[in-house]
DNA sequence: TAATAATTGACTAAATTACTAGGTTATTAT
DNA sequence: ATAATAACCTAGTAATTTAGTCAATTATTA
């Protein structure tokens, strides 16, 4: 698992496609990439890099020619945020030893390895939990300008946290 | 909230210092940089760095000449894993549009960037909920070799997550 | 006084990110 | 058919970040 602006980007354009691609009638329009990089000033090419990786992930599903686009290839509540965030980025390269079997021992080594894997394993199991219908969802109980300017409160956890602490 | 390799050699370091500062006897002994960077296999120089911040954010404390070197600041449990992270990463960059007041409607643009704003919350509250002794204990109820190698079960999380999904 | 180890700053190679440019292919509407 | 649309593809490149080297200075201990 990383996280960096490339995964914002990418998630920034799935949450626009999940909002974008409900038209006022029922059926799901397809989206354009033109219309998402207007939308969230992201370049157009850059999008269709981050696009081809999510199509070949499985997370969304193209229509060629003039009133075509992109639809999410699956129910918005069985994307998550890691599925699309691995999607687009390589994943970190747990250990300078890689698998070597000569890096075991109990020595300060690679106990730590072993404990980041671990940690990079519970951040993944958790943005696992996180689906872009969980996004959208909360999107709506919750008004939204308080989020970012009232000390970026959380909608759905309420509770204090203590950030750089 | 950014997770790169910048922050895993941080951690890495962290929990190294956790673990080696606890000498034979009762007393905590500095640790050098020069041993972290051997046991690790991080460069000196890029260490100097990361502890220069870590220092800065008083999450180590330093002690010159012979002997001397790095000793956590505070007790393993009250050190999050956000905390190390944000020490030596730059916040990632919330928005294109910064904070301005012109980008708050209710279109697609900062519906997603509040959105996004939300998710980066929850994994910083996430993380700030793990710290050096949650990592350092946890390992010790642990075999170590089977968190690597079958297939990545967590110690303390023994469900089966889906991942990249 | 010599050795140790943190501390600082400037500089650099490599990798990644974000983007540009220029095409091709498939599909629809005229 | 033809033109317009929009996905799809490849190559290149500027900007940024990562990771590191090098060369000093300062505080402390033996």
């Amino acid at each position: 698992m990383r996280l960096t602006t490339k995964g914002r980007f990418a998630v920034t354009a799935m949450l626009d496609l999940a909002i974008s691609e409900v038209s006022s009638e029922g059926a799901l329009k397809p989206v354009t990439l033109a219309g998402i990089s207007e939308r969230q000033d992201i370049s157009l090419s850059y999008l269709e890099q981050l696009f081809s990786r999510l199509r070949r992930q499985g997370l969304v599903s193209s229509v060629r020619g003039p009133g075509g686009g992109y639809n999410l290839a699956k129910e918005k509540a069985d994307i998550s945020v890691s599925a699309i965030i691995s999607a687009v980025d390589e994943d970190i390269d747990a250990t300078q030893c890689g698998g070597k079997e000569d890096c075991h021992g109990t020595d300060g080594r690679c106990m730590t390895h072993d404990l980041w894997a671990t940690l990079n394993f519970k951040i993944l199991d958790y943005l696992s939990g996180v689906s872009l219908a969980d996004m959208v969802d909360s999107q709506q109980d919750c008004d939204v300008e308080k989020v970012v300017f009232a000390a970026r409160k959380s909608c759905d956890s309420n509770e204090e946290a203590v950030i750089n602490g």
